[in-house]
DNA sequence: TTGATAATGATACGTTATTATCAATAACCT
DNA sequence: AGGTTATTGATAATAACGTATCATTATCAA
């Protein structure tokens, strides 16, 4: 039994696809209200709960990754972008990637600390909401 | 009337004067939770309402800001602190004051994108919980 | 097609953080 | 000292986010 047709109890389902497919093709990451609202349009009565089971199940197959801004819901973009942070708009309230990272992350660290992680959000506006009102 | 004997309705208490104190002499950002227990030992039956009502008000006094770190409770610390970012430690929960910043943030920015704040934030152990286990 | 069962959607429930309510208490001006 | 009233503490109420439950529906192997 080489590929295996053996099932595993994961089944194909609509909201699956059209939510995966929605935060594979989104250049920014996006919270369960965000995919509720977007897969909503293709999927009618979509519920949250199946918002939530989604994404956890692909956070756990590590498809996606968790983006965390303070004050705002859990965001989630595909993992496979390489190391980046994130631009929080305070008009439009979306979060938009960005491009690079500081290096020297590390002079800034007290002796003996282990920095396991880290986290860099830019606040401000975004393009579009910096443009003159009118 | 020089300087005034005029009460504008601000008193002074023993747990406003001891939660002061505790923010002024603190080397890192509280939170309200850390705050009570930590002026629990000088004021008996201290309440949480209190801490939250004393904390916004010294808040908008302008004497404390707010630190979020996501996942974490907002934690306060006095603000004449210079510009500077945080360490937050998975292990002992507490979170510790960085020196310095990046000066090369703005690098990282797309164009007509405006900055008005950033946060940095390190996650790791602290040197009391990197310390090996005996 | 059909049957076993995974997945869904509605909703109740659980958390955690914070605010509102209100009677009892304590500050502080006179 | 005394009285006005800001402040307190206990607790109920909110709010935002996420999980659990469960009857109904849909997937998929046979």
């Amino acid at each position: 039994m080489l590929s295996s047709s053996k099932h595993e109890g994961r089944r194909r389902t609509k909201q699956r696809d059209t939510l995966a497919k929605i935060l594979e093709g989104s250049e920014r990451p996006l919270s369960v209200a965000e995919l509720l609202e977007a897969a909503s349009e293709r999927i009618d009565g979509l519920g949250v709960a199946t918002v939530y089971r989604t994404v956890a199940a692909m956070l756990d197959a590590g498809e996606i990754e968790s983006v965390d801004i303070p004050g705002e819901p859990t965001r989630y973009e595909r993992s496979n972008k390489g190391h980046h942070h994130h631009f929080s708009c305070e008009r439009c309230e979306r979060v938009f990637d960005l491009a690079g990272c500081l290096e020297n992350l590390r002079k800034m660290l007290p002796p003996k600390f282990q920095v396991r992680s880290h986290s860099v959000a830019l606040y401000g506006l975004c393009a579009a909401c910096a443009r003159p009102a009118k």
